[in-house]
DNA sequence: ATAAAATGTAAGTTATGACTTACGGTAAGT
DNA sequence: ACTTACCGTAAGTCATAACTTACATTTTAT
């Protein structure tokens, strides 16, 4: 898959966001990623296999061990689709929000008003 | 809340996701937002209400409707939590990889790992 | 005053997913 | 060859959350 829904669908879990970070830190074999968190180690190899679908993280084997580590660009279709709101939708929401709020106060304030 | 952890789970499901970009074209009532989705009217009451929780809209009177507006400040500890990986990580990844590819064939080419 | 419209919430159902233990397969050590 | 270590997957359990219908509340219109 590894669209902007894989990656949202992944990162949303904090067990499986812990496992994404810590392998985000240094590249480990999958016993070592489990070791510092609260779930048993095939809970590990099942979040590993979800981010791996969505690009977020890739393997190779070591041995009898698989070295996982981050992928970043798995990360790219999720910016591009918080960027569609990120610029110029934040400076209008300043001002939208302040036109908004001041026909808000003259309906409220309505025996207040003037002219 | 509005914080990173809500934005991304409110952010993970699709309905609520296409509740978030139809309120990020034009702010809207509850119904016409309903009017336009594959589900009921109150379950779109219910993903409004996750999506303000997670402070990604905001929401004010106008009579009886409740008009509803996109706020892009919400994303913001999402983007900066997403930005930790983009930078340095991207250009960190693509060395790392490319030196763990050529150590892998160094010592065997039995990679058989494809996207 | 009554009715209608718009919305939020409660209650209940159901699907999904996060977790566990058990098991099979492969690689390395003795 | 046998044992140990590392890992992925199957099967089953259980909690959660996304949805429905029903109801209560507030505002507007007649």
């Amino acid at each position: 898959m590894a669209n902007m829904n894989s990656a949202l669908l992944a990162l949303a879990d904090p067990t499986r966001r812990a496992v994404f970070e810590r392998v985000a830190r240094a590249p480990a074999p999958v016993s070592d990623i489990a070791k510092g968190l609260p779930v048993s180690r095939p809970a590990v190899s099942q979040h590993l296999k979800v981010l791996k679908e969505a690009g977020l993280v890739v393997d190779h084997a070591d041995g009898a061990r698989r070295i996982y580590r981050i992928d970043p660009r798995g990360l790219g279709p999720l910016r591009a689709w918080l960027d569609q709101f990120w610029g110029a939708a934040l400076d209008a929401f300043a001002a939208d929000l302040e036109a908004q709020e001041l026909e808000t106060h003259a309906k409220d304030d309505k025996d207040d008003e003037h002219d």
